[in-house]
RNA sequence: GCGCCUGUAGCUCAAUUGGAUAGAGCAACGGCCUUCUAAGCCGUCGGUUGCAGGUUCGAGCCCUGCCAGGCGUACCA
């Protein structure tokens, strides 16, 4: 619809311009918005304002040439001209039926799928296998893997990389411990809990000068291949992965193990790298390291500011593996695009990286990199959150509390349910809450964790938009229907104002996940799916659906009802979110 | 020091990237259940968008200068 309008604009543009109307300079691109303003009818452009100055005329003029060159069009009824010159569009009503039963008749809700389809390699999660997930990588899982699912649905090739912290020093010390540890059943139960093995390891490092020089011999042999070395490597971050998946399992995030490709993976590609690098003439020895200088980018004392990418004594560093991931994931993976959901505090590393990366040729001019920053996760202080005694929590205790709190909730509110059905609907509520909270801010900005304030039935929550579709599952079932013998040809009737006002919402489905898969943003399909479960929920209370008077309303509302249903299933699916029948 | 980000209702968050009267939820107050789940719906109240200038038809958003906070800034990731 939106790029329908569009070309009828453009159209009466080219007209005018031809007439000598408008000069024949190229104009700015046609901007079409969604008005806010159901008075400003379903669309609007301000292109009239734009073109007022360099035509020489007042906007609302030129929005009149504009308006009478217009070519008609069954789907806009009535075009109107407003305040300074804005040209507002209203939308037929049988055009909104249209669409409506074609989303209906359609399997992918009448969502289009991308045009020229990408190949693009999106890096989340990312945890760091020495220690156990904690609160800091939730972030990057779930906004990572609701836009990797977001760019599948719209027909993008996604290859997930889950770019794993599992090489580097501290391994050294992880593998000295784990060496020491006879007692096998000693050890499993410690590796059960990795927070507190990595926390004896440290114990041990800090306190036993033989211990820490054990500790720095078998990182020199894991680096030269040491085949003892490597299986305690090995052995270590399988277990490590293995509570990463139970993590991931619980979480409902679509990583699988085939999706990690951890630091370790481009070891043998470092050396490559840098002679690259020297080839390409971008090396400076300072300091005894090997550096790239990039001039837009200053040290404290202003002068520039180096990316390292060799140390003094041989090792390599963090730029240097995103360098080499970089090539490959440019190279092999041929990524037309590559997302990083990692920590807006590393954006100054992202730029840097990208930067070397476009010099040396490791990825081509219009591959498109960007890192997907976000802010962090505070407590109800303000302040990154913490323990109580200020330790970091591990994401394994914030999803069991979630559950729990949200078992104590819906056994209060629904206490005749079996125990299975109320573990799951706990569970379900619990983790959608959680992620929800999360998924629901904008990517960018900070946010404070509040347990009470998401698992609430209130507001922009898991809950509500849970309740919202177990609502419409409800009518089903109380009717007896099976949504699958729904005839959806039959004619659809939009007369109350709640009816057009959910038709209308439901057609922008695809719009909104075109602009979550650009951005990066899941937030915005949140923004949508509550208020498209609050427009349900309005047109619930006022539009009597299995008590319609007559059959064709009734249908009618049935169809809106399935169709509700539908999207946020699918919406909901898409952030990670799994849905209930009953609550 | 330099760079990046943030500052919006008492609280938690939005604002279609420069658009029309800055919107939701919570909290407070008031209505609606013999009728599809009231875990809901409808309404009232609440704002000098940190401050001061500037740009233009139009600024929460762009520019300049302040104020407050966060983060980053050479061999950790």
């Amino acid at each position: 619809m939106k790029e329908q309008i569009i070309q009828r604009v453009e159209e009466a543009l080219a007209h005018l311009r031809a007439q000598g109307t408008l000069p024949a300079q190229p104009c700015p691109p046609v901007q079409l918005e969604r008005t806010r303003d159901k008075s400003h009818g379903d669309f609007a452009t301000n292109i009239a304002l734009l073109l007022a100055k360099p035509a020489g005329m007042k906007p609302r003029d030129v929005a009149t040439a504009i308006v009478d060159a217009l070519p008609a069009d069954a789907a806009i009824s009535k075009v109107e001209i407003a305040g300074p010159g804005f040209i507002n569009f209203f939308q037929a009503g049988a055009f909104l039926t249209d669409s409506l039963s074609a989303a209906l008749a359609d399997e992918h809700l009448g969502v289009p799928r991308a045009a020229a389809p990408q190949t693009v390699v999106v890096d989340y999660s990312s945890p760091n296998l020495a220690k156990e997930m904690h609160v800091g990588h939730l972030r990057s899982t779930i906004i990572g893997d609701a836009v990797a699912r977001t760019l599948e649905f719209l027909g993008h090739t996604v290859v997930r990389q889950n770019h794993v912290g599992d090489w580097g020093t501290q391994f050294g010390m992880l593998l000295a411990y784990l060496e020491e540890q006879q007692d096998q059943a000693e050890l499993s139960a410690e590796l059960s809990d990795l927070e507190n093995f990595y926390r004896a390891a440290k114990q041990r490092f800090d306190d036993s000068p033989e211990f820490a020089e054990r500790a720095r011999a078998l990182v020199v042999q894991l680096q030269s291949g040491d085949i003892h070395c490597l299986k305690l490597w090995h052995d270590f971050n399988q277990v490590s992965l293995r509570h990463c998946f139970e993590v991931y399992e619980r979480l409902g995030v679509s990583l699988r193990p085939e999706d990690v490709r951890g630091e370790s993976a481009y070891n043998p590609d470092l050396p490559y790298v840098v002679a690259e690098l020297d080839k390409a003439g971008l090396l400076t020895e300072s300091e005894g390291a090997r550096c790239v200088f990039l001039d837009e980018f200053k040290n404290k004392d202003g002068e520039p500011l180096p990316v390292i990418v060799q140390k003094a004594d041989g090792g390599y560093l963090y730029a240097t593996s995103d360098l080499a991931a970089l090539r490959y994931r440019a190279q092999k993976l041929g990524a037309d695009r590559i997302l990083y959901f990692v920590d807006q505090r590393q954006a100054l590393h992202f730029q840097q990286v990208f930067q070397v990366a476009r010099l040396a040729g490791f990825v081509t001019p219009k591959t498109d990199l960007a890192h997907m920053g976000f802010g962090t996760m505070n407590g109800p202080d303000g302040r990154p959150f913490k323990t109580r005694t200020g330790g970091t929590v591990k994401l394994v205790d914030l999803l069991t509390e979630a559950e729990d709190r949200a078992l104590a909730l819906v056994q209060g509110k629904n206490p005749e349910l079996d125990a299975e059905e109320l573990f799951n609907i706990a569970r379900v509520v619990g983790i959608s809450a959680v992620k929800y909270a999360d998924l629901s801010k904008h990517r960018t900005s900070d946010y404070i964790f509040n347990f009470d304030q998401m698992l609430s039935f209130e507001g922009n929550t898991a809950p509500y938009l849970l309740y919202a579709y177990t609502r419409v599952a409800s009518v089903f079932r109380k009717a007896g229907i099976e949504p699958a013998t729904l005839d959806l040809s039959a004619p659809l009737a939009l007369d109350a104002e709640q009816e057009v006002a959910l038709a209308t919402l439901l057609l922008q489905f695809g719009e909104t996940l075109q602009q979550v898969a650009e951005k990066g943003v899941p937030h915005l399909l949140c923004a949508y799916l509550y208020n498209l479960a609050g427009a349900f929920s309005s047109f619930y209370e006022h539009c009597p659906i299995l008590t319609a008077q007559q059959t064709e309303v009734r249908d009618s509302r049935l169809h809106l009802a399935w169709l509700t249903a539908r999207t946020l299933k699918q919406g909901l699916a898409l952030l990670g979110i799994a849905t209930l029948e009953r609550m």
